[in-house]
RNA sequence: GCUGCUGUAGCUCAGUGGUAGAGCACUUCCUUGGUAAGGAAGAGGUCAUGGGUUCAAGUCCCAUCAGCAGCUCCA
């Protein structure tokens, strides 16, 4: 860094001109040769690949003598937005350390939407205070004062953050940044901050701001430690584009599926039900039979089984598994056989703790008997192990159920019910699975992030050698099922093991096999995709479908993860062509995910005006008058038989009323019908979205509805300018 | 689970310690119509639940439950 010599260096423009500079010119500088306009326009620059300052010494950056590529960022740049927000960022900071006192910084990165920095003071900030912090952060953006930057060594820089009274900086140079010889700071005024920039040349280059919301969040991440009020806010280059932004969260809060969920009478979450458990209404469940029954006919031909499960199983499968009690804080405690069964856990727990003292060991072997739960074998003597296997052979004996939390073991078990050959496989078994995940309260979401769930799953049960086709075939099948539902904008993200890490089972050799595998398949999928080292479930690689919906927000749904553990675990074989046997490999795949996640997405996603082939109500029939109401249910009727979903909207309002109605209810089509139509036998369609289509046979109209259904049109989506402004959902893995 | 905010009619929401309100929806009656709102009347609330303060609580305080936002988590 510090090599900046007198020597020149070589600058390369986009344009591949080439040229000498001496070491210590800015882009800034360059831009100014080109031209005054240019400079202005600057925010910051690209210096092969390394976003940076304007105003900081390209020699600095030069590596050698190869030549500096650098592109200048203007506000037509993505990562130039990044660059604002980061300073706004500051710029918000510096308000409210103005505005408060005792003020110690975290950190303020930028995010999708905009930034926050993240703040520890004693006074309590709330919305009320938004309009004088954003009038404060104005009066400071209107200063046009530069961003300096400065850099010290590690031991000047502590001192300084010290100085500052910024205790949490401190701590971070001697934690996050210990293994930095020397860290850079920004200067803006008064305002000094630790941090690695880039910012823009002057607050001017800020042309709107807004204040957003408030937060608690915790220093690093950790819900342990101190509490700090998260400021976020967002900026633009230009005012249009926030207004474009806030209208796209007002876009995002009037699809929200809660909302929509509530007013068309979809799903419903009762308190007296319990949380995260989704009640399902007609129309909602409507919208659900459709889907299964799509996915349903279409694994059937493409050669899977179809297997039920119970909703429970015993404790022990999961100990083979490996769930449980791995993942006991996420499952709902286990169904005892005997009342006594909760006890004897919490007994065995302490003894695994070492919290038990004598007097509390007679009083549970009382209340044992009590119970009715006989232990001749528990020794007081014994050592706290010898204890706890006579506590869980008790337990063994008197069975244990735990709500499955995923389908899979039982899918073992449907495998293991017989011998196999090597003829029959791939063994491919699916159910519409349902499962039951205690997840936190704070992360319940409608029907997005649910305590009960049914997977569309399936488990294939497959030779090594047919991972690859097995693979390919299912992502060939999520491609259908999401081109089906006029998803088509997505990606698939490979995610494999961390070969740092000792936390995956199975073998080395297995990781690599399937790793491979799936990324070929990929590559020759012609499907974009990413991989994510790092990210694989503990059992195996997986890849998972990430979809962008018409909001341009992301989700992730369908998935498909290979197994090489749940196989080994329960001693799953089959017999091969050399009549010895073999272990298979295990597929788990849903490209739904679950039903409730994937409804409730196509509800944001629609906002709530499905396609003709899920609608819950595909056809309203409006008589004109009461007269001509046999005449509607006439009509209804034969609708009806064609399969159609329809109703008679029978109030006694005009027509008029009846029909805004049935737009206001997003129904597809509304058959109109007065003396006219009774006369000739036909009804007056009306669409939804192209309006009166006028009269004609019902047996027509039903063709026509019938044909838009059988080709899954989907045709219309509302669309919105929103992809400058993309805002990420939550994106949930759902793995097994 | 943590922090903050919220909970009033089926829905959306007013109501700053003194007799519980509006619009929409609903019911009944009138109206019987031709592609986005016809009219009138009526019914509907233990103000989330449980405690407390007060002469008096929807309103103030505490707890619980539930929802929302963010954090943390998500086999």
């Amino acid at each position: 860094m510090s090599s900046a010599s007198a020597a020149n260096i070589q600058i390369q423009l986009p344009d591949g001109t080439l040229a000498e500079h001496p070491a210590d010119t800015t882009a800034m500088d360059v831009a100014l040769g080109i031209s005054e306009g240019l400079a202005r326009s600057v925010i910051a620059a690209d210096v092969s690949g390394l976003v940076v300052d304007a105003d900081r010494p390209l020699g600095e950056l030069a590596e050698g003598s190869d030549p500096l590529s650098l592109r200048l960022l203007t506000s037509r740049d993505e990562a130039a937005l990044d660059v604002l927000r980061h300073s706004a960022a500051h710029v918000m900071a510096r308000a409210v350390m103005r505005l408060y006192e005792g003020v110690s910084l975290a950190f303020g990165p930028t995010t999708e939407g905009g930034f926050y920095y993240d703040f520890d003071l004693s006074e309590k900030i709330s919305e009320e205070d938004f309009s004088k912090i954003e009038a404060e952060m104005k009066r400071i953006i209107k200063e046009k004062e530069p961003f300096e930057r400065f850099v010290l060594e590690r031991d000047e820089a502590r001192k300084l953050c010290d100085d500052l009274d910024q205790d949490l900086k401190v701590e971070h140079i001697d934690t996050g940044l210990s293994d930095q010889s020397t860290v850079s700071f920004y200067r803006q005024g008064e305002f000094v901050d630790l941090c690695r920039g880039p910012h823009i040349p002057n607050a001017g280059k800020i042309k709107a701001i807004k204040m957003m919301s408030i937060a608690g969040s915790h220093w690093k991440g950790d819900t342990s430690g101190r509490q700090l009020q998260r400021l976020y806010g967002t900026a633009f280059f230009d005012k249009k584009e926030l207004k474009a932004y806030l209208g796209q969260i007002e876009e995002a809060k009037r699809r929200d599926h809660r909302v929509l969920g509530k007013q068309h009478g979809l799903f419903t979450i009762s308190p007296d039900v319990g949380q995260g458990l989704c009640l399902w209404l007609p129309k909602g469940a409507r919208v659900r039979v459709a889907l299964e029954d799509f996915l349903r006919r279409e694994l059937l031909s493409r050669g899977y089984d179809p297997v039920y499960s119970p909703h429970i199983g015993r404790v022990e499968m999961y100990e083979t598994s490996g769930h449980f009690p791995y993942y006991r804080d996420s499952q709902f405690a286990p169904l005892y056989g005997s009342e006594v069964g909760g006890m004897l856990d919490a007994w065995s727990e302490r003894l695994n703790e070492g919290t038990l003292d004598s007097d509390g060991e007679d009083k549970l072997m009382a209340a044992a008997k009590v119970f009715g739960a006989e232990l001749p074998d528990y020794k007081p003597s014994a050592s706290a192990e010898a204890k706890r296997k006579v506590l869980h052979d008790w337990q063994v004996n008197h069975e244990r159920y735990l709500l499955k939390p995923m389908n899979c073991p039982h899918h073992c078990q449907i495998f293991k019910a017989q011998p196999r050959s090597y003829r029959q496989l791939p063994l491919r078994l699916f159910e519409f699975g349902t499962v039951y995940r205690h997840e936190q309260t704070g992360e319940l979401n409608g029907m997005l992030r649910v305590r009960g769930l049914t997977q569309d799953d399936a488990h294939i049960f497959c030779t090594a050698q047919q991972v690859e086709e097995e693979f390919r075939a299912t992502i060939e099948l999520t491609k259908f099922v999401l081109q089906s539902v006029g998803l088509d904008d997505y990606r698939v993200q490979l995610s494999l093991r961390d070969p740092s890490s000792d936390k995956y089972v199975g073998s080395e050799e297995n990781w690599d096999q399937a790793e491979s595998a799936l990324r070929g398949v990929l590559q020759g999928s012609g499907l974009e995709f990413n991989e994510e080292p790092g990210e694989a479930a503990f059992y195996g690689p997986k890849a998972d479908f990430m979809v962008r919906d018409c909001i341009g927000r992301s989700w992730q749904l369908g998935t498909v993860q290979l197994d090489y553990n749940l196989p080994e675990r329960f001693k799953l074989e089959y017999n091969g062509s050399d009549n010895a046997a073999h272990r298979p490999v295990m597929i788990h795949r849903a490209p739904f995910g679950s039903l409730e996640r994937f409804t409730g997405m196509l509800i944001e996603h629609f906002a709530g005006a499905f396609p003709l082939w899920l609608s819950p109500e595909q056809v309203r029939v409006l008589p004109l008058s009461d007269k001509s109401l046999d005449y509607a249910v006439q009509v209804a009727k034969e609708l009806e038989a064609a399969g159609l979903k329809v109703t008679i909207d029978n109030s006694g309002g005009k027509v008029q009323a009846k029909i805004r109605n049935a737009q206001l209810d997003l129904v597809n089509y509304m058959a109109v019908i007065g003396p006219k139509e009774a006369e000739a036998g036909q009804v007056a369609l009306r669409d939804r979205i192209d309006g009166d289509l006028g009269s004609m046979p019902t047996a027509e109209a039903i063709a026509r509805l019938q044909q838009e259904i059988a080709t899954r049109q989907v045709r219309q989506v509302v669309k919105g300018d929103f992809s400058a402004a993309a805002v990420d959902s939550d994106a949930v893995g759902n793995e097994y």
